[in-house]
DNA sequence: TGCCAGGCCGGGT
DNA sequence: ACCCGGCATGGC
């Protein structure tokens, strides 16, 4: 937990997920495929101001509508297309019933929404970590590009499953702990390791973290 | 102006 | 089992 420590020393508690309700979490994590969050907070606030984010109505809502609704998001008609697949599962397996889906096994619900076109293995992480209070760990690009930069454990082409039990079979299994890390990966992606290419006050960037440190 | 952002799918090797 | 093009807006 050295690498945990510091990040949380250096940057503080991140409060994530950005959202009210884990719908709009589950919502959120599907409009922020491969898409800056405050593009999706535009879309966020749309659907808000027209009263559409509650299953009942994302569920009737007729797609084209959905689509120009969240246009500031990107990638609009695949993302509308996404989220009327996944209320089509959430009605048709759980009577649009969150608290229902949820109270699944983790492992055959995370099976079911891969098997939802449009929900991957990020996707599924966040909605059962941030939205369903599950331990999973959520790997995402960030992920692997801070910690391969580093030479932190991983090669830049190291696959999703491989990068997730790196981290859950070395850390408790603890929802807030995952919560917590991988939002502190995300904080330092965007703040660091991009905009300043030798992180010279990266609060993992010592000499002593190029070899063997505990996650 | 061009590049990128908290991925995923479908078709091709 | 990988690799690649497509999907689209807004901010720098």
């Amino acid at each position: 937990m050295l690498i945990y420590q510091r990040l949380y020393d250096s940057f503080g508690p991140r409060g994530w997920w950005p959202g009210d309700t884990p719908f709009e979490v589950i919502v959120g994590a599907i409009l922020t495929q491969n898409t800056s969050w405050e593009n999706v907070e535009k879309a966020i606030t749309r659907l808000k101001r027209d009263s559409l984010l509650h299953p009942e109505r994302l569920y009737c809502i007729e797609e084209p509508v959905l689509a120009e609704t969240i246009r500031p998001s990107g990638y609009y008609n695949i993302k509308a297309r996404r989220l009327k697949k996944f209320m089509d599962f959430l009605f048709g397996e759980y009577e649009g019933n969150l608290s229902l889906m949820f109270s699944e096994d983790m492992e055959t619900l995370r099976d079911k929404m891969l098997g939802i076109n449009g929900i991957g293995p990020e996707t599924a992480d966040s909605i059962l970590l941030y939205a369903g209070c599950k331990p999973v760990f959520v790997v995402d690009a960030y992920t692997r590009r801070v910690f391969s930069r580093h030479n932190l454990f991983i090669s830049a082409n190291i696959g999703y499953h491989e990068i997730q039990d790196l981290f859950m079979k070395n850390l408790p299994k603890d929802v807030e702990l995952y919560n917590e890390y991988h939002a502190l990966i995300v904080h330092l992606g965007k703040n660091f390791c991009k905009k300043r290419p030798n992180c010279t006050i990266c609060p993992i960037s010592s000499p002593e973290f190029f070899l063997e440190s505990p996650l």
